[in-house]
DNA sequence: ACCTTCCTCGCTGTTTCTGGGGAGTGGAAA
DNA sequence: TTTCCACTCCCCAGAAACAGCGAGGAAGGT
């Protein structure tokens, strides 16, 4: 496992890339340059619309979908509620679920050791970038400590043209919130009724929904709850 | 404007700090390493409890927050939408107030060049980290060209530092979701109706509402919107 | 073995939200 | 100037969510 990597080289190599299918290209060469098992950047999309490329098998990749595994995986779980790239080791594998899908990750050829990256974009979008590998902690530890920075640039850069790729497909880009809206659909989040909602902002419950209609059309929502929820994952309002 | 700056150093005595207070005199000290006239460190929280340190002057800050201005300055819209970091140049100045927030940025001692890199971390968290400076455009470009990475880096190893601090503060943890209410509370959050997520779960209507209720208590929500929220913010569910 | 948690199903009545109309102001942009 | 958009207010009927009560079986951990 080593050493020598021109992360300048790697970097401009990103950034020349023209098209989606290049990523997997590099994303091998890049594993075979860090000398690591696996390398692998997946884009995390609740909808299970994701999109992802690596060095895993076909075959885990497959049950991890086919699984819904996204919703267990502790690397997922635990890198979204972090901003620190993060040993595996650091993860709460304590779960019958999580210990199961530990069993059944190395089975399928996924390291013993891992170190993630989470990335986060605009309107709430998540990725992570996976550098995982086989050996001992000892070795392991030395190999993070000396390109974990590399490593962050190296996921910067692979979200940025994930992102510029994707940008086609996502025409959602919603329209901003006014701010009475902002504080309503906030209120909301809070857990207070419409009622209480107009109260605090001494408006008429009436006009209150108006908001909350507007909002909900802006942010393409089905119902309240969906306006929230989407609002929040947008970064338009925190809670 | 310079250039030979020691980014190993800047970032181990980032990483050696152990107060908010500090990330202001390591601020100083980067812009003066940088030669440049400003460096800034801005987390930007829609309520307006924003923290930030950095270069500018008192009352550029001040009148900053008593204007409001983190809603029409165009750094924040712009960099909110983007991933890559972006020059100032480069951001939709066109409107009235953008124009008229341009010209008394610069009156307050803001450079006429600027470069900003948007940070995002867990729960909608937003930040940016920018550099401002007096020159001309062949200079500016040459010197974003030349530390564009590393400016990354300490942006990143800023707001690692700035959650750090923060998260004393909301130490709130609930007990973990079972798998069916994290089922539940994720369709909700997709916009789902009752009906459509005992629907899809296939159980009766009545089941999911044991779900959506022991949910509700153990995230100590008032109503379903409440629940999904607060999942959302401690990232139990993504969406 | 016991206790806890999870999963599943049922009833009733009340409160709240939703979707469909409508109308008028003021400010900012084209 | 006209045309947007944000903000404010109003009514109504049907649909949906809420609160509170109940039950039993399966699986895991102490």
């Amino acid at each position: 496992m080593a050493n020598t990597v021109n992360l300048d080289q790697i970097l401009q190599d990103l950034d020349a890339t023209s098209a989606l299918e290049d990523l997997q290209d590099i994303i091998v060469a890049l594993r075979d340059a860090f000398r690591v098992d696996h390398m692998v950047y997946h884009w995390v999309d609740s909808a299970g619309d994701q999109y992802g490329c690596g060095t895993y098998s076909d075959e885990w990749r497959d049950r991890y979908v086919v699984q819904n595994y996204h919703r267990i995986d502790p690397v997922i779980i635990g890198c979204f509620q972090r901003f620190h790239p993060v040993d595996w080791k650091r993860l709460d594998w304590s779960s019958k679920a999580a210990r199961h899908f530990h069993t059944e990750a190395l089975a399928y050829g996924v390291g013993n050791q891992g170190f993630s990256i989470p990335i986060r974009g605009p309107n709430g979008q998540f990725a992570l970038f996976t550098v995982s590998h086989n050996c001992e902690d000892a070795i392991w530890a030395d190999f993070t400590e000396a390109h974990g920075r590399d490593l962050i640039l190296i996921a910067h850069f692979f979200n940025r043209k994930a992102l510029e790729f994707e940008k086609t497909r996502q025409p959602e880009q919603s329209r901003a919130l006014s701010p009475r809206e902002v504080d309503a659909m906030t209120l909301l989040a809070m857990g207070y009724s419409r009622a209480q909602v107009a109260d605090t902002l001494s408006i008429s419950e009436h006009t209150l929904r108006v908001y909350i209609e507007s909002a909900r059309f802006k942010l393409g929502a089905l119902n309240t709850t969906h306006a929230v929820a989407r609002a929040m994952s947008r970064g338009l309002i925190v809670v």
